[in-house]
DNA sequence: CGGAATCCCTCTGGATACTG
DNA sequence: CAGTATCCAGAGGGATTCCG
């Protein structure tokens, strides 16, 4: 039975791809997939989430320094677009200086489940995609003299 | 203990987070998070991984109909893309007029179940997500009649 | 049929300066 | 400290045209 492991894959897969394609196959008018890839997609959405799921409650600055090449205007427009789709929490404390914690919500957290299954699969196969792109590399960069 | 799914959720993201962040906490050069991220992440790569999970091997003009809204040279850039990374692959037959089949190649399928993780919460969590976006319109569109 | 090449416009996001 | 406002370069991607 060398196909029990694929047989196993394609049955939850099958699963899924059916419940995604019905009943529209993906269209890109109000297309929830599209919608939510969209959001995340983005430069800093994900690393944001997963820095937030990492440490917890942060502040701007906490924020700002630990994800690396983050402009300031950047990390307040992904905040703000986490917070509107309800993945981070926002609290304002009246004090001065001001302080500001964000934090992932319940949805947040359900996020990054999702978010950091995608992270370590990048990370196990980095070799693999890698490796294919090496060889492409090598087989269009030159051809055997002629 | 109401904390029980919540608690074997940490577990399960924590074993998670730690691999992510470590050595390095996803800096920007060379991380494969990043990398993998800024692939997928665009416009047209998910979709078309989708559509050939879902129908299999598939000619160029096919997925061209099938994926609602992509253009021939965004179909053409994707599709080089994600056979440049070993995701997809790309067979020629000589034939008159042409023929080109593209296919999940394993990596592909192993992908696909990643990225299908992530349709189907998007799909299961529209609800929340729609209402947390509308909850954020009222309270920042217009406020209880001053 | 399955592209490649070109043009062009939009939107993302970086740098900088200013504010409560 | 935690933003906002403005300006602007560059990448992403659509429409169109041409080619094997």
């Amino acid at each position: 039975m060398e196909g029990t492991i694929v047989e196993n894959q394609s049955e939850k897969i099958s699963k899924g791809l059916e419940k995604i394609f019905t009943p529209a196959p993906l269209q890109v008018p109000g297309c929830p997939v599209r919608d939510v890839l969209d959001r995340i997609g983005d430069k800093w959405s994900i690393l944001s989430v997963l820095h937030l799921g990492h440490s917890g409650k942060l502040r701007f600055n906490e924020l700002l320094h630990r994800i690396d090449g983050i402009s300031q205007r950047m990390l307040t427009v992904t905040l703000r677009g986490l917070e509107r789709d309800g993945f981070v929490s926002r609290r304002i404390f009246a004090e001065v200086p001001p302080r500001v914690e964000y934090e992932l919500t319940t949805l947040g957290m359900s996020l990054l489940d999702q978010v950091l299954g995608l992270a370590v699969w990048a990370q196990d196969n980095m070799g693999d995609i890698m490796a294919a792109r090496a060889a492409h590399s090598t087989e269009s960069g030159f051809r055997s003299h002629s």
